[in-house]
RNA sequence: UGGGGUAUAGCCAAGCGGUAAGGCACCAGACUUUGACUCUGGCACUCGUAGGUUCAAAUCCUGCUACCCCAA
């Protein structure tokens, strides 16, 4: 019988897409990563990829199906390439997406390794979205349900991880996936969703920050676009292209963060229309095919996770770098977030995006 | 110590005798495997201050205070 690992946070999503491993006849181990020393123990309870205090629940719904589970510790490995990384991005000047890294090193990097020492051949996790085998090797697609497609954050999976990933909720909808756990009678079915950052329980970022590199934010000048005084900032890492609240700026309209100017530690404030862009840089690019297409190429593209796809265009001008261009201008495309591009259902791949001119 | 003007929430600002619009900011929820955005809700028992007129004043009158402008 084949043997899967199965990454399970305590919610209610890898819970039953634990259930369903098994009804397609796995042979399944369930595990819980511990990512990171939880900041207080009585932070509350809600749902998320990996809060460790989850692994409770995530060890009851293991045993209501009778399988085995076990934690790794692989919080030195999160803190270096998660934590280390989201930090330095913010102190650049950018906005950083920290499940990127989690899911490239972490959940499909150093989980897959644990997998070759249990001898799974597959590691299952929650995640929305489909993976098929074609004759041209793993193509990578959306969830059938639109509310709730994730392929965005899996746009960095090669062909090597697409291989030993399986993904069971890829054809289901919420609530159909809560039926399932209701049925099963885990505990989490009526978990609520999500929540923010995973390391960050109470949403303030920034002194996760100062607390993991010890340095205080400098403080600098709010400027307009055209380069006149506004107002005081509190640090760059508190800022982030778009943002409105927390600027503590009044200027008679809605103000919006359209720029950080890392060189010389200010925040360039304008209108909601100022912040619409129509291409980027993207660095770092991976191509779920494995192989880049060549010449320019027509798609959609998602420059958040909760961005409606756009029409755009990427041409090449280098291996891993290429310059995306939307038909139509796109508000606040932020350096740090991930670009994804798509052909109808299909993942073609995405990378960082670096530079917004 | 000549004259004129303005004083309404953190900021801007309506109101011009009938019992405090709106915008920005801020706060709280909702949404969400990132940061944001967005949406919904909240936000001056009080109108620089002390008196007066009136059934009734932020609105009229008087004193005081602060700031601004012009002229010296």
């Amino acid at each position: 019988m084949k043997k899967a690992l199965i990454a399970m946070s305590g919610g209610v999503d890898s819970s039953t897409a634990a259930f369903l491993a098994i009804e397609q006849g796995y042979s399944c181990i369930g595990c819980t990563m511990k990512l990171y020393e939880p900041v207080r123990a009585d932070i509350p309870d809600d749902a998320g990829c990996c809060a460790p205090d989850e692994s409770a629940d995530a060890r009851k719904v293991a045993d209501a199906l009778g399988i085995p589970h076990g934690t790794f510790d692989l919080s030195e490995l999160f803190s270096e390439k998660v934590i280390r990384k989201f930090c330095d991005s913010y102190r650049a000047g950018k906005t950083p997406n920290p499940c990127i890294e989690c899911n490239r090193c972490l959940k499909f990097g150093a989980l897959l390794d644990c997998a070759d020492k249990l001898g799974c051949e597959k590691i299952v996790t929650g995640h929305y979205a489909r993976i098929e085998e074609t004759d041209s090797g793993y193509v990578l697609k959306k969830a059938a349900d639109p509310a709730k497609d994730q392929s965005y954050v899996l746009y960095m999976l090669t062909q090597a991880q697409l291989s030993r990933v399986l993904l069971p909720l890829g054809g289901l909808s919420k609530p159909q996936v809560r039926a399932v756990a209701e049925q099963q009678g885990f505990v989490n079915a009526h978990k609520k969703e999500s929540q923010d950052i995973c390391f960050v329980p109470d949403g303030d970022y920034a002194r996760i920050i100062r607390q993991i590199t010890g340095e205080e934010p400098v403080p600098g000048d709010f400027v307009d676009t055209e380069g006149r005084f506004l107002g005081h900032h509190e640090g760059l890492i508190h800022y982030t292209v778009g943002q409105r609240r927390g600027l503590g700026i009044a200027i008679g309209k809605p103000a919006y963060v359209c720029g950080l100017d890392p060189e010389h530690n200010r925040v360039i404030i304008g209108s909601n229309e100022d912040l619409f862009r129509r291409s980027c840089t993207v660095f770092g690019v991976n191509w779920i095919s494995g192989t880049p297409p060549q010449g320019s190429l027509r798609c959609r593209a998602k420059i958040r996770y909760r961005h409606p796809e756009q029409p755009a265009v990427i041409e090449f001008t280098d291996n891993d770098t290429v310059l995306l261009t939307f038909d139509a201008p796109q508000r606040a495309i932020t350096p740090g977030q991930s670009a994804v591009f798509y052909d109808g259902d299909i993942v073609l791949g995405g990378g960082e995006i670096t530079r917004v001119p």
